[in-house]
DNA sequence: CGGACGATCCTTTTT
DNA sequence: GGATCGTCCG
């Protein structure tokens, strides 16, 4: 223990034997954040606290599985695995469904996704009878979403006349009414959306004291991380839990807020000492993961905030080269320019592609890189496109499973109860739907009893309707004697939804079809994972696990050695050696919706929490031109790059600004594809299969001659690659050539179809 | 009722 | 430029 305790500096030191008390860790970017979180977890372990007396809050599923397996590696897995860790969401959903009957809601309550979410509030918007233009679903869902993350309930909401005349300013008058409808159709769905879950448990801890006490009884010690990105609910929460102990221990970063268009308060960072007024507060400055030129660039840029925790980050990491700035005049010169730096740096400097990160303001900027990318061979691997549990056929799956666990999930139903046809039209379904409404009870409640035919429908539907019903109440029965695996195998063979694909001649139902194996072989691993001897794992612990899993939890198929492409968001946490940031122009970044001067801030603190990814190299790059709706608009420098200090930038020559190759990289065409999760890449990619291209038909081989030492040359197998050395062997003459993709090769010229790019 | 084809809207960022 | 929604037709 004392041992593990040396890796650690002074601070870091101090800050993790802090046991008792509230204690705030203002932690700068790359200060080893983590770390001390691990290890004052750790060292709680070791004085003798018991692990299911700690509760630890991450915001991604992904950095408490993390945060597991180190704590694992220090202290072991069998005390590491009874700590209480996780997300907000995921654990606070665990609470209700113990204690769900206090809030009226069956434990086995569904989850909406805001895909559901969306969809529910469509229907009341058309239902109401009101514009759908004028009430548009995310913003309908965006506006509750607000409401609830500040504890605004329905009922509140609606009798609230400052809501009101926001709404009405807003042109939406009637959003209270809906939220209304809303929460009422949830409830009927036994649904909560991901915000109830917060929402909820402050309203279970606001109603039942001695739930509230049992809770913070046992969390004996509370720490969360990423503080600065908690909203009011989550607030909230933290503030009931630990009121008894008062040993709270928050982690985060004011600089690195970047959440508030979800909620997230800076204010609770910020006013962390005043709630706490016995609190202690330290301060991690030292970063270790940049060059000093990149630490110091990331300074000045967050200088230019007011409201912000006084800290000065400072690195002892070599100088390092200046940030490079690349002007160009269109995105698709950018994407062009960056992919042939990549290049340039994996040939000169010997990076591989997984020391790259390219990382954009908004997801629609990914397509010109991947065709880039593409173009050079270069593997590469989008985060953040559709994810796995969004995909159609998994969503539909889901939802059949999701109504044996809770038939009175009305999203579901809708989604399915026609899928495959089943000859239910949407007349049929709407009135039926408006059966359930006005008699205030689910779909399912109506459907589910055929003798009062309450939506007055005409024998013959009814007769279809019942096949359905009896579908679900079979695998409903089902459910106490199979594992989830076995029911969700049968299920999907049962309801053909196979069928409906064929792998033969389309390769997009080929994939459907793997995909829908993949989440097969996801509900075994979880019924092996989960069922201890005659207790089966039950399919509503998948369900739940897979309502809060988000796109960063579900890209399990990692590319080998690949270029990331992500959104700064999504970059979060996480560090690249090298690091370019595209479209620093006003109006992208910062975003045309950002507002105010709190608006430009965040967008400001996300260009910081950007630049601080990087390792040793970050660039930056700006176009004069880039095509919105599909026109090109003149566009202007960022803002930011103003507040950056000249001396830690320069502008990239203009060689580097066209990198050789470029002009002629639009000729190419693609040959090799690299897999990603990008609707874009599998619409490539089925035109790509649709018609052979064995042999690409611009692939004209140069003359074997004329081709020369540092020439970037293209082989039809290997890609684009650079001559690094010419030589005999025998008669003929061989080529060395490096391949990004497939490393060093020697050819012979004469056999070898190369084509020379510059 | 379902599929095909236009018109329209759009783009933050995501637990 | 593209995805989604609505309309028209079989």
């Amino acid at each position: 223990m004392q041992d593990f305790l040396n890796d650690l500096s002074d601070v870091q030191r101090q800050a993790v034997v802090s046991k008792d008390g509230p204690c705030l860790i203002v932690a700068g970017a790359g200060s080893g954040k983590t770390r001390v979180l691990t290890y004052r977890i750790a060292y709680l372990l070791n004085q003798g606290v018991a692990p299911w007396n700690i509760l630890a809050l991450t915001f991604t599923n992904k950095a408490a599985r993390e945060m597991k397996n180190r704590i694992s590696a220090l202290v072991g897995a069998e005390l590491a695995d009874k700590l209480v860790m996780g997300t907000f969401h995921s654990i606070f959903s665990r609470i209700l469904r113990v204690e769900s009957d206090r809030l009226g809601y069956p434990s086995e309550y569904t989850i909406y996704d805001t895909t559901d979410s969306k969809n529910l509030i469509k229907s009341i918007v058309k239902g109401f009878e009101f514009d759908e233009k004028q009430y548009k679903s995310s913003t309908v869902l965006n506006r509750i979403s607000m409401a609830k993350n500040n504890l605004y309930t329905a009922q509140a909401y609606a009798r609230d006349s400052n809501m009101y005349a926001n709404d009405n300013k807003m042109r939406m008058p009637m959003i209270g009414r809906i939220y209304l409808e809303y929460a009422s159709r949830c409830r009927t769905s036994a649904a909560m959306d991901f915000d109830d879950l917060l929402l909820n448990t402050n309203v279970l801890f606001r109603d039942n004291p001695d739930i509230l006490e049992k809770y913070q009884n046992k969390f004996k010690y509370v720490l969360v991380d990423e503080y600065q990105d908690t909203n009011f609910a989550q607030y909230l929460i933290i503030r009931q839990l630990c009121k008894l102990h008062n040993n709270i221990c928050v982690v985060g970063d004011d600089a690195q807020s970047i959440y508030s268009f979800r909620g997230a308060k800076i204010e609770n960072i910020l006013n962390f000492q005043k709630d706490y007024p016995q609190h202690r507060i330290f301060k991690l400055e030292q970063n270790y993961r940049s060059t000093q030129t990149i630490v110091d660039a990331a300074n000045c840029l967050i200088e230019k905030n007011v409201r912000r925790i006084p800290k000065t980050v400072f690195s002892e990491n070599d100088e390092g080269a200046p940030i490079k700035i690349f002007e160009v005049m269109t995105e698709r010169e950018e994407a062009n320019t960056v992919v042939m730096d990549i290049y340039n740096n994996i040939v000169n400097k010997h990076i591989t592609c997984n020391d790259v990160a390219i990382l954009y303001r908004t997801n629609a900027q990914s397509r010109v890189f991947e065709e880039a990318l593409r173009k050079r061979n270069m593997a590469y691997q989008i985060y953040g496109g559709t994810s796995f549990y969004q995909r159609k056929e998994i969503k539909d799956i889901i939802a059949y499973l999701r109504l044996v666990v809770n038939p009175d999930d009305g999203e579901a139903l809708k989604r399915v109860i026609n899928y495959p046809s089943r000859k239910i039209g949407e007349a049929t379904i709407d009135k039926i739907e408006n059966a359930a409404n006005n008699m205030h009870v689910s779909i399912w409640q109506i459907i589910s009893q055929p003798n009062n035919n309450h939506a007055n429908l005409p024998q013959s539907t009814l007769a279809r309707i019942k096949t359905f019903v009896d579908l679900i109440k079979k695998y409903i029965g089902l459910q106490n004697t199979l594992d989830a695996y076995d029911l969700a195998r049968q299920m999907i063979d049962e309801v053909g939804i196979k069928s409906e694909f064929d792998a033969m001649n389309n390769l997009e139902d080929q994939s459907r079809l793997q995909n829908i194996e993949e989440l097969l072989n996801a509900i075994m691993d979880y019924t092996a994972a989960n069922g201890n001897g005659s207790d089966r794992a039950p399919l509503s612990g998948f369900l739940q696990n897979v309502a809060l899993l988000t796109d960063q939890d579900t890209n399990s198929d990692e590319q080998p050695n690949s270029v990331t492409m992500m959104t700064i968001h999504a970059a979060k946490g996480l560090e690249f050696p090298y690091v370019y940031i595209v479209g620093l122009e006003e109006n992208l970044f910062p975003s045309s919706m950002a507002e105010g001067e709190f608006g430009i801030e965040e967008e400001r603190r996300l260009l910081y929490v950007a630049i601080t990814r990087a390792k040793t190299v970050a660039n930056l790059s700006f176009c004069h031109s880039r095509s919105q709706y599909g026109q090109a608009k003149t566009t202007s420098p960022s803002r930011f790059l103003k507040d950056i200090d000249p001396q830690y930038m320069r502008r990239a020559t203009p060689a580097e600004r066209s990198g050789f190759g470029v002009e002629n990289a639009d000729k190419f065409q693609p040959r090799r594809i690299t897999q990603s999760f990008s609707q874009a890449a599998t619409n490539k990619l089925k035109q790509m299969h649709s018609q052979p291209t064995h042999q690409p038909m611009d692939f004209a081989p140069s003359d074997a001659g004329d081709i020369k030492v540092g020439m970037s040359v293209e082989h039809v197998q290997f890609g684009i690659g650079k001559v690094l050395k010419i030589d005999s062997l025998g008669a003929d003459f061989c080529a060395t050539i490096f391949f990004p993709r497939a490393g060093e090769k020697r050819l012979i010229l004469k056999y070898a179809k190369l084509r020379i790019v510059e």
